[in-house]
RNA sequence: GGUGGAGUGGCCGAGAGGCGAGGCAACGGCCUGCAAAGCCGUCUACACGGGUUCAAAUCCCGUCUCCACCUCCA
C-alpha cells in the first residue's frame, strides 16, 4: 500500500507501513462526556472514520479503539451543578454523543472503553512508572516527574524551561517540577464518595492523560499504528500520554494523527468559549448527510469556519452527486456497474488523506455520469454509478446507504409515490394535447406541495424539493 | 516568553517552483412547449514589500493581520 500519512511528531508526511503485515491498529481519543456533542467534536470522528474506512478499503484488517472519558473534574462540577450523580450525568452525554456518531454515518469502533472500567490498569500502570523511577507518590496524589523521561517535549517539540509554569494552584510544593501532572488524584472533601476507588496510595480517581495510556495498552498492546485526536490535544494531552507510556516500556504510537478545528466568528468552537452548534440543533436545519458532506470535504488538518452558507454550498454540492446516483439507478438499477474507484481518488486518499482532491474525482466521474445519462448510453452510466457509489461510500455518503435512506419504503410513501403519479399523468395528458396551462397549473400545485417535477428523456419523475 | 498554524478569484475550499483542483453563486449558450435537471462556455486569484530563478501562489528575507497550544478542550 502506498499511503502516507503527516505525523505530528516527525512534522512531515511519512509512508504509512503497519507494524504487522495486513492489520491496522489506531486509538482515537473520545469525549469527555461533560455535555452534549458539538461540531466540532464531530469533526474529529469523523476524519478518523474516513481514515478508518480508507485503511479498510485499503485492504487491511483494522482494529480501531475510541475511549469515553466518564470521569473527570468537569463531569464532577457539572452534575452537582445540576444536581444529578456524576455516572448519571456522563452516561447521559454519552447515549448523545453516540447518537450523534450514528446520525452522521460514524462507524462504531472496535471498542469503546470507559475510563472507570479500568482503574485496575491504570494502577498497575502506575505501579510500573514508579518502579521505574517515573513517578512519585505524595498524600495520596501521584505525579508524573517530567525531569526523568528525556524525551519529554519531543512530539510537540517544547522545551520544559520554556513553557509557562503550570498554573495548578494547590500542589505546587508537593510537585518536584511545576510541569508534574497528575496520574492519580486523591480524593477530596466534598467530592462524591462514588468518584473515589482505592489503590495502594488511598482513595482517589484517575488523572486525564493516564486513562489513554491504560486503555491503549489493553487493547492494542505495548505498539500500535496510530494514535488520532483534535489538534489541542497535542499538548499536554498526547505529550504526557507519550512520556507515560514509553517511560512504563513501551513503544505506543508510530503515527500521531491531528485534526484541525471548525471555528465559529473566527475562533475555536469550544465549550469553554460557548461558540458552539450542537450536533442537535444544527441537523434540525440540514440533513446530517449533508453536515457530513461539509465536514469531510475539506482536508481534515484545515481549520473550517462554521457559517450558513458553507452548510447550504455543501448541501448543493451533496445534492448535485445524490441527484445523478438516483437518476442513474432509476434508470440501469442501484446496484449495476462495478465498484472501481478512479485513480485520482485512490491517490488523493493515499496523499494523506486528501478528501478535496477525493471530492473532486468523484465529481468528475458524476459529470460523466451526467453526461451518458442524457445521451441514453447505459453501459456508461452504469460504470460511472458503479464508481460513483464506491468512491462515496469510503468517504461515508453513498445516498443509497441505508444510513441515509431513511425509511423510505414505508406503506405511506409508497402511496404518496401513485399519488403524485397520478397527477404526473394528468399533467401528461394535458401536455399531450398541447394545454400547456394546465399541465403548468399541475406542476405548480405540486411545487407548492413540495413535490419537484422534472421531464427527462424517460419520462417525468419527482422528489421532494429542498 | 516558548511552540505551531493561517491569509487564494463574488463565496466555500484545494494545491505547494512551470501544466487554470473541485464545488457554490452569477452570466451566456445548448436542450425543453416553458421549466427543472444536465451539458458546454465566461469570470485568469493567491495579505504586503523585497529577493532567488529562464520560471514563484509555491523557495528565501522582512512586514502586517488573524488563530491555536503552553490551564479543561475534538
Amino acid at each position: 500500500m502506498s499511503l502516507r500519512l503527516y505525523d505530528t511528531a516527525a512534522r512531515a508526511v511519512r509512508d504509512f507501513t503497519p507494524l504487522r503485515a495486513g492489520q491496522a491498529s489506531m486509538y482515537v481519543c473520545g469525549l469527555t462526556v461533560q455535555g452534549p456533542p458539538h461540531v466540532g467534536h464531530v469533526r474529529a470522528a469523523l476524519a478518523f472514520d474516513v481514515l478508518r474506512r480508507w485503511l479498510t478499503a485499503s485492504g487491511l484488517d483494522v482494529t480501531s479503539i475510541r475511549n469515553v472519558t466518564d470521569i473527570d473534574d468537569k463531569i464532577l462540577a457539572k452534575a452537582a451543578a445540576n444536581g444529578v450523580p456524576w455516572w448519571a450525568w456522563a452516561y447521559t452525554n454519552e447515549l448523545a454523543c453516540t447518537r450523534a456518531y450514528d446520525v452522521l454515518g460514524v462507524l462504531p469502533p472496535t471498542y469503546e472503553p470507559r475510563a472507570t472500567g479500568h482503574i485496575p490498569d491504570m494502577v498497575d500502570f502506575i505501579e510500573r512508572l514508579i518502579e521505574r523511577g517515573h513517578a512519585y507518590a505524595v498524600d495520596g496524589d501521584v505525579y508524573f516527574d517530567v525531569r526523568s523521561f528525556p524525551g519529554y517535549g519531543e512530539l510537540t517539540g517544547q522545551r520544559l524551561d520554556d513553557l509557562q509554569p503550570a498554573a495548578d494552584t494547590d500542589s505546587d510544593e508537593r510537585k518536584r517540577d511545576p510541569r508534574d501532572f497528575a496520574l492519580w488524584k486523591t480524593h477530596k472533601p466534598g467530592e462524591p464518595e462514588t468518584a473515589a476507588w482505592a489503590t495502594p496510595w488511598g482513595r482517589g480517581r484517575p488523572g486525564w492523560h493516564l486513562e489513554c495510556s491504560a486503555m491503549a495498552e489493553r487493547y492494542l498492546g505495548a505498539e500500535f499504528d496510530i494514535h488520532g485526536g483534535g489538534l489541542d490535544l497535542r499538548f499536554p494531552h498526547h505529550e504526557n500520554e507519550r512520556a507515560q507510556s514509553q517511560a512504563a516500556g513501551d513503544g505506543f504510537a508510530q503515527y500521531w494523527l491531528h485534526n484541525g478545528w471548525v471555528t465559529l466568528g473566527g475562533e475555536k468552537m469550544s465549550k469553554s468559549l460557548g461558540n458552539t452548534a450542537l450536533v442537535d440543533e444544527v441537523i434540525k436545519r440540514v440533513r446530517p448527510v449533508e453536515l457530513r458532506y461539509y465536514l469531510v470535504t475539506p482536508h481534515y488538518r484545515s481549520m473550517i469556519e462554521f457559517t450558513d452558507a458553507a452548510l447550504a454550498e455543501a448541501g448543493a454540492a451533496y445534492r448535485r452527486l445524490e441527484s445523478f446516483v438516483r437518476r442513474a439507478a432509476e434508470r440501469v438499477g442501484a446496484d449495476a456497474g462495478k465498484p472501481d474507484l478512479a485513480p485520482e481518488f485512490v491517490a488523493a486518499l493515499d496523499d494523506d488523506l486528501g478528501t478535496p482532491a477525493a471530492v473532486a474525482a468523484v465529481h468528475e466521474a458524476v459529470r460523466q455520469g451526467n453526461t451518458a445519462l442524457a445521451a441514453g448510453d447505459d453501459e456508461a452510466t452504469a460504470a460511472a454509478l458503479g464508481s460513483v457509489r464506491a468512491m462515496l461510500a469510503v468517504l461515508g455518503l453513498d445516498p443509497l446507504d441505508p444510513q441515509w435512506a431513511g425509511g423510505a419504503d414505508d406503506r405511506l410513501s409508497e402511496v404518496a409515490d401513485e399519488l403524485v403519479r397520478l397527477a404526473l399523468g394528468q399533467r401528461q395528458a394535458a401536455r399531450a394535447r398541447k394545454d400547456f396551462a394546465a399541465a403548468d397549473a399541475i406542476r405548480d400545485q405540486l411545487a407548492a406541495l413540495g413535490v419537484q417535477v422534472e421531464d427527462t428523456p424517460s419520462g417525468p419523475r419527482w422528489e421532494l424539493s429542498r
